[in-house]
DNA sequence: CCGATGACTGATCATTTTGCTCATTTCGCT
DNA sequence: AGCGAAATGAGCAAAATGATCAGTCATCGG
């Protein structure tokens, strides 16, 4: 595990902020582009760019595609509660259903945490019926997503 | 508003939507490459992405650098109550907060679900520690992503 | 039915960018 | 100080872009 600031590591450097902070300004933009604006050669760019889009730095673009252009509209967390035993199998049933876009286990009082997404209240409520439905899932609560407060940034983390 | 499957609209067409799955595919991509992979002419790939990248279809990179790489590799919700009256002056406390990536009102026993990172257990005990001294904070609770299950994906929605 | 409109198409051309290679320099670590 | 990895800049052929234009097609409203 190399420094933190050196080169290519694990983490970002100064280069890397600066270069991802240019990107989200303008998505469009050239590798030559961004060379120019983030002061570096278009190599290092070009580098930084393939290792980015490889997964070191970058998730890819599912993220980035708007559901409710797609034609889902309404998102929602399911918290589900699930026998233990079962877990792998719920999860595989989970991924399964189309309009869950992300699973994760957490700790606390529920088990997992379901984002999903749905063209209506009634597709929501189908959704929501299909998971409870699973083999191995013993409760789940439906969180409707009423309002964004704060819409996703993260570009206050590369400041 | 015209026809879902007609040129422009509101909502994704077939041409989005197999355009998009090939921008997921290669986000490296070039215009001319994705009008070849699609089968539509390169002017027609230029107009859509220039639409996406407005805010039409695609909502920025943001969501597609991972937090990790900058240094947060903690993830977890903390949902919250608050007084009703001071909704906003708690959104806008909230998003001074760094470490706040989203904020969503939602439906059910809490007001609002907190997307936050943190650098580790200790910064996630700080977080949680700042959101709960908010003014207008009633109650929060804190659930650790511990473990993802199904990794975020839209793919499904374009089929 | 007809005209207007917007989107898609393909062609064109000058300019820019890319992909790639190579030698050198720089940087960080031991 | 030595070493390895990364950054740099130069160079070149190929590819891509940005922009424009005229033509076609589908939709919509009168």
């Amino acid at each position: 595990m190399v420094s933190p600031d050196s080169g290519m590591s694990d983490r970002a450097d100064r280069i890397d902020r600066r270069l991802l902070a240019a990107m989200l300004r303008h998505p469009l933009a050239s590798q030559s582009g961004l060379a120019d604006a983030v002061g570096v050669s278009r190599n290092t760019v070009r580098a930084r760019l393939e290792r980015y889009w490889r997964g070191r730095g970058l998730r890819g673009l599912d993220r980035a595609v708007d559901p409710a252009f797609l034609g889902f509209p309404l998102r929602a967390f399911v918290f589900t509660t699930v026998e233990q035993r079962r877990l792998a199998s719920v999860s595989t049933a989970l991924a399964d259903i189309p309009e869950v876009l992300e699973v994760n286990g957490i700790s606390g009082d529920v088990d997992l945490i379901v984002d999903v997404v749905a063209r209506d209240a009634d597709d929501l409520y189908r959704v929501a019926g299909a998971i409870l439905g699973i083999p191995g899932v013993e409760r789940t609560s439906t969180a409707l997503v009423m309002r964004p407060l704060v819409p996703y940034r993260v570009k206050q983390l590369l400041d």
